[in-house]
RNA sequence: GCGCUGCUAGCUCAAUUGGCAGAGCAACUGACUCUUAAUCAGUGGGUUCUGGGUUCGAGUCCCAGGCGGCGCACCA
């Protein structure tokens, strides 16, 4: 499959077997014993295949409403984790679950007895073998007749059955009010996604919100692209990037912070509508809204402009509501409802103005505004790129805005120092034509009139290099071939990012880490 | 990065003032042909995150470290 890997022989491969047995658990053992026992007994504990005709959903669906101890005659294989277990002596009880949690339970029964509801019997070996065999959490496929039990609960009555696969670790608690600590959910999702239903849900939910997103856009003719997540020059937004290096070409390469400088190259080549679905990484604090990577959709249209775009990014987000509604109704926030609503708008300078009770322009100086953080208890950084005017205006606008704000609401026209890639408003001096979009009191998506003029676009990244000289270290590089594709020709272009984890969290309240997969986290004991 | 806080059986948790390390589920043995978290009888399972220290005695107190959670700072 993959080439041998270059790793240091000293350490001990990830997920080596264990197979001393003093680091094993008691379970753990006990299952190994069993699985070596159906070996020995010339049995397979995972086979290559196993008898499987339909699903436990197909079953649940097509027999639905049956009455007490009735026997069809559709005889079906059915394959299933097992997550409970009954014994009854010569009656065994037992519940499948599959992968989307449907449930069903499956009967083994000794001995046939037709006059009780059960026609067919799985035989005393059979049944003991399963008994002395088969574990919570193992899969196995039953085969048999569909049939409801004497309280009426569809069942699987077994004619024989074989075990699917084996599992060597027990499954946590199942209990109803016995969750999974957070840390052991994000530590092993597989466990997590087998045990908990809202975690399958986020999964399909997120899938049909990408999903939506992808539609929404191909039908308005936006084209997907990739672009590159290993840069030579980190652009496209302000953040610490990852560094990596490459072997072959003997030089530094960062993980992108933003895809932004790519797209906008494509859009100068003629691909008027494009957005990319892919990760971002930026080397920054984690937190329950903060991931070191995350999913972005980033979109250019020429001829665009922020205010087009903030309609085209209000679509999207209804999209995704209605999208999580049809595939997951019970995360849907009730409160997501207001993103079905109007939203509003209101302009940095002015609600920044009506908030301090003074009155805050592009032309109020920084000291002022350092006064102005003071009085209303706000810290402030001490880089040099934290106290400048731009910086300084948009974390009181954080500070002393998004507390107030209720629904979704677009802030529009920024400072330009901090925006170095968006052009100036068209008729308000000293602001630039960008809106952020603030949902339940995060930023969830950013939207531009594009910068298209070369020459003011160089003399902003000099800027922000005189910037990081002065120890802003997120202050934007000079990229050179990125202002040769602007002086060919850039259109006027609208352009917005939107977190897709933002997104999802948006509609459902969940924390970032219940969102992503596999979430970073540092190698437990 | 700073502050607070947690880590005990496979899972979720308890353990009084520093005094025999426990429960439920899970596991093991046995009984049971209609159970729904089955029930009943019995049994086993612990490097109390790691390493030091104080003490007659440490899960508990002190120091250092590891890994979480929460808050603050930074970022989206």
């Amino acid at each position: 499959m993959s080439d041998a890997p270059a790793t240091d022989p000293s350490t001990p491969a990830a997920g080596a077997p264990r197979e001393t047995g003093a680091e094993r658990s008691e379970q753990e053992r006990v299952r190994l014993d069993k699985r070596a026992r159906i070996l020995e007994g010339g049995g397979d504990p995972y086979p290559v295949s196993v008898p499987r005709t339909t699903t436990l959903a197909a079953v649940r669906e097509r027999h639905a409403g049956l009455g007490a101890q009735a026997v069809t005659d559709d005889e079906v294989s059915v394959t299933g984790r097992v997550v409970f277990q009954r014994g009854r002596g010569k009656l065994f009880f037992a519940v499948l679950q599959e992968g989307d949690g449907t449930r069903l339970q499956v009967m083994l029964a000794q001995e046939a007895r037709p006059d009780r509801g059960l026609p067919v019997g799985v035989g005393a070996d059979a049944l003991a073998a399963w008994k002395s065999d088969v574990d919570l959490g193992d899969h196995v496929s039953v085969t048999g007749r569909v049939v409801t039990s004497g309280t009426g609960e569809l069942s699987v009555l077994a004619a024989s059955w074989a075990l699917a696969s084996k599992a060597l670790r027990p499954l946590p608690n199942l209990y109803e009010g016995a969750e999974m600590s957070e840390e052991a959910r994000v530590r092993a999702r597989y466990v997590d996604l087998v045990v908990r239903d809202q975690a399958r849900q986020v999964v399909r939910a997120r899938a049909a919100v990408v999903g939506a997103l992808r539609s929404v856009l191909g039908g308005r003719g936006f084209l997907e692209v990739e672009t590159p997540m290993l840069q030579t020059l980190h652009g496209g937004a302000s953040a610490r990037p990852f560094s990596t290096r490459s072997n072959a070409f003997d030089m530094e390469l960062f993980l992108r912070i933003a895809p932004e400088l790519f797209l906008k190259r494509c859009v100068v080549g003629g691909l008027e509508k494009v957005f990319e679905i892919n990760r971002n990484f930026r080397n920054e604090g984690a937190d329950s809204t903060h991931s070191p990577e995350f999913a972005m959709l980033e979109m250019y249209e020429a001829y665009g402009d922020y205010d087009s775009m903030a309609e085209l990014t209000r679509d999207l987000v209804q999209a995704s509501v209605r999208a999580v509604r049809e595939t997951a109704p019970d995360l849907l926030l009730p409160e997501a409802d207001e993103l079905l609503a109007p939203w509003s708008q209101v302009s940095m300078y002015g609600s920044l103005s009506a908030a301090a009770g003074a009155v805050v322009t592009p032309r109020t100086p920084a000291e002022e505004l350092l006064a102005l953080a003071e009085r209303v208890g706000m810290a402030v950084g001490d880089d040099a790129g934290d106290r400048g005017h731009g910086k300084l205006v948009e974390h009181l606008w954080e500070h002393l805005v998004v507390p107030t704000l209720s629904g979704p609401t677009f802030v529009r026209d920024f400072p330009v120092e901090t925006s170095p890639l968006v052009r100036a408003h068209r008729s308000e001096p000293g602001v630039v034509e960008k809106w952020d979009l603030y949902v339940r009191g995060f930023e969830l998506a950013t939207g531009y009139s594009e910068l298209v003029d070369p020459v003011v676009q160089r003399d902003r990244f000099v800027e922000q290099a005189r910037l990081a000289a002065a120890g802003d270290d997120e202050a934007m590089q000079l990229d050179e071939d990125f202002l040769a594709a602007m002086e060919t020709g850039m259109p006027p272009t609208g352009g917005v990012g939107m977190g897709v984890d933002r997104l999802l969290m948006a509609l459902t309240g969940l924390g970032i880490r219940e969102t992503v997969l596999f979430p970073l986290v540092r190698p437990g004991r």
